[in-house]
DNA sequence: TTAAACTTTCAGAAATTACTGAAACATCAG
DNA sequence: CTGATGTTTCAGTAATTTCTGAAAGTTTAA
């Protein structure tokens, strides 16, 4: 009950997000009439929801012997959950503004307005680019590495600090 | 107009987007009569969605001499623009998960299905807490030397094992 | 205190999004 | 090939969200 509750703020709507809190509270695999009569919702729904959490690459298919049903269970660790779910949205609400942002900047500006306005597009396209470049980089890293980044926090600009002061003394 | 769709994937509805982006594009600050006749909607729609952008801290009001109209332009830069609606974000969509997980972990686990359900809550709950907790020392770092670090990219964790090596030899 | 000029509120309408259930489709054992 | 046991699709309906516009509220100048 509770799972669903929280699933409606992630990205999904509240069916697919109670679907998937199933799956993981979950040990075993679940057929879709498990999932369905859990959650009262309708065969069909299941489906469609099964369908949109592998387009977020979140739920894996399993098959059992002698049985022709389909058992489906959480793709991936906790972690990969995060990855995945943070790298969807990220194609899903940044990518295309950073596109649309692209193809406004290469008009020409037809006057003053249009100059201030094609200066703030910049600093927006700038921003994110920045930005997903370096998600992309933290990504790229392994996830030792990265939980201790995390847990270095704030203290990583003295680490930072204490490069510069390196290099510049060679 | 296409600031308008840009606006709708942000957390906020369409509207609301095309407010924001018509905001940030006009260096001069606009009334909401202004909005309304730009974007073709109803003045109590502008009323209301300048609500939501204040709540967000996105939008200032401003005040000209003689003139008993509002006066409505972008609150900060681009970059607090970012930092606001990612902080607002996290309250929105984490915060209330993360509290709902504290309250489940406290209650009592009645079988075997229950202690596997919490440890999985337990794996997201630390997850979800060092990520917000890694987000906030981000915010608290100046702009400057955050984009020193996302600049740094990957690089970081070179620069984390020198600190290691720095330690270990004393 | 009044009226003009503005803003906010909110009930109901419109638009959008999600869900159902029945029909179509797929697979396989006999 | 047939029927049993599944899954998927999708038109129609239900639920939710957003928007309108008229009424109520606020502020200020005179």
């Amino acid at each position: 009950m509770h799972c669903g509750e929280m699933g409606s703020r992630w990205g999904f709507n509240r069916t697919v997000g109670q679907m998937y809190g199933l799956l993981i509270i979950h040990e075993d695999a679940l057929t879709a009439i498990d999932i369905s009569e859990a959650l009262n919702i309708s065969r069909g729904n299941v489906s469609m929801g099964i369908k949109e959490l592998q387009s977020w690459r979140l739920v894996q298919v399993q098959h059992k012997p002698k049985d022709r049903k389909e058992y489906y269970s959480p793709a991936g660790s906790i972690w990969e959950m995060a990855t995945r779910v943070f790298e969807e949205r990220r194609k899903r609400e940044v990518d295309p503004t950073l596109s649309l942002l692209r193809d406004n900047l290469l008009d020409e500006p037809a006057n003053q307005k249009e100059v201030y306005a094609q200066e703030k597009m910049h600093e927006i396209h700038d921003l994110l680019e920045t930005g997903t470049h370096w998600a992309s980089e933290l990504q790229s890293m392994s996830p030792d590495k990265l939980k201790t980044l995390m847990k270095l926090g704030s203290g990583v600009s003295k680490v930072i600090n204490f490069k510069d002061k390196f290099i510049n003394k060679n």
